[in-house]
DNA sequence: TTGCTCCTCACGTCACGTGAGGTGGC
DNA sequence: TTGCTCCTCACGTCACGTGAGGTGGC
């Protein structure tokens, strides 16, 4: 059996029932030919492309290339230039970007269903009517990566810290994405100056604080970053109306910022302080 | 303090500042402000773009989705229409796209990881010169995802059910780009028809088959696809001229096939089978 | 004045996707 | 003959990147 014949036997794949085969688009199929990169094993008398069975590995081979981000300028090299050692090196250079681009892949996956999270939860308060009113609530545990103590000065603004902040974390190679919030060392410091945070923090589920679960005092407002009107004060008087020992430091993290909402005023704060059983 | 002043006062940092301390690229922030997508905060008048640092957390959150794969025209949207309810359904809906790609990309990366070592096993018998013996060598256990039994016709060619094993796994949703091999039930049958194996497999980190780690005689021998040549018997001879018992299958593996070599008459064949003790 | 940054606008690029207009196979 | 697939070629698209040519700030 001649070479030309094997060829045709085996070629038995029009470019539709290929590309259904290995879930390429048509036109994919297309500009790879076009560019030499990918071909079908023969061409019939009409023209016709027709592909074999066996190129299948070829073609997921390609694939894997381009979703591991390989340029096609670099794939046409590797399969040109095909040697192992050649090879090898080529796919082991890949390596530490690609794992690289997943981390990052993961990350923002992460910070979306904490984003998300932190939007429910704020229309969740605003269904119930939590909104206005200070009450008890369960909290669960989140992660926390916390800042270095700000020093306010005098008539200091609430950015200029806020700034020094990200631009912090951000030379320590934290992906600034993740949401920001603000704690008070206690809920008397929170009521002395409840716009300028002891330190700032971002939820991140790599962070090494740990903000217990257990029940919070927790109360809303609406307003600008560093605004938190008289929250402090509806908190502290909840307190001491009902005779509730707080514990530890005052979270507050924006549920609704402008990843949600339009106008700045419309922003969502909680607050959050635990309290002794 | 006026509105204006307040943001002028904000707006400190120039295109190129903006662009170190997010990250960015300059074009892109230019590209941004010219669709309307995320604009500094003011203009000066000398047409300056200055930006304010709170805004990183927007450029953040713009970056975040572009990674996730939403499209600029979805982000504008997003933008424009901002409402936690529909911006919370809007990310609830791209979570189920991405962690898909992030399997995917994750996949990709296990593979090529296997490719890498394949062909670095190559180059290792290359070297040693051990690709022309039968030797004895410690091989660790391996994960493998095997397919049903092939039924051999006579004359039917190791294609068609090479193609078959495609088609099947692909249809059972395997990424059909891992590494795939031959397995035969034991030496005997495999020195009674080496070029037509019992099972294909593929070499998949997640497979339910586990080839286990031990001593095996290992012999390579080089050609394309089913093209085993005098492989088999060379091993059973090594075999009973040193009296090694072996047990279990026969697993023949291309560790230099069309991804890293150019010519099929080169690729570079693997079989190997356990010895007992 | 020099070197640097900033601006706009037009065009380039990368990896395809989408018709238009025409042919081939059952 | 009809409906379907295949072909080529040109142009569109998406998210920027890259100069060209000119202005502004220290």
């Amino acid at each position: 059996m001649s070479s030309e014949k094997i060829k045709s036997k085996e070629a038995s794949l029009t470019i539709s029932q290929f590309a259904k085969v290995t879930g390429m688009h048509k036109s994919t199929l297309m500009y790879y030919d076009k560019i030499g990169l990918f071909s079908p094993l023969i061409r019939g008398s009409n023209n016709y492309r027709y592909y074999a069975l066996n190129q299948i590995t070829a073609v997921n081979q390609i694939r894997v290339l381009s979703i591991l981000g390989m340029p096609v300028k670099v794939m046409q090299q590797v399969v040109r230039n095909r040697e192992p050692g050649a090879i090898k090196k080529l796919l082991e250079g890949t390596f530490g970007e690609i794992d690289a681009q997943i981390d990052w892949m993961q990350d923002s996956r992460k910070l979306a269903g904490i984003v998300t999270e932190l939007i429910g939860m704020g229309i969740e308060a605003e269904n119930n009517g939590e909104e206005f009113i200070i009450s008890v609530k369960k909290m669960k545990s989140r992660r926390l990566l916390i800042g270095r103590k700000n020093e306010w000065e005098r008539d200091e603004s609430f950015f200029s810290k806020f700034g020094d902040f990200l631009s912090i974390s951000m030379k320590e190679g934290h992906n600034a994405a993740f949401p920001i919030g603000g704690m008070f060392e206690n809920l008397s410091s929170y009521v002395e100056n409840s716009s300028l945070p002891d330190r700032f923090f971002y939820i991140h589920p790599d962070g090494k604080h740990k903000r217990p679960a257990g029940d919070y005092l927790v109360g809303y407002t609406r307003g600008y970053y560093g605004d938190a009107g008289d929250l402090a004060f509806r908190i502290n008087d909840y307190a001491a109306k009902h005779k509730l020992e707080t514990v530890g430091p005052v979270y507050n993290v924006y549920l609704h910022d402008e990843i949600s909402v339009a106008s700045p005023s419309n922003y969502l704060m909680r607050a959050s302080v635990m309290i002794k059983p």
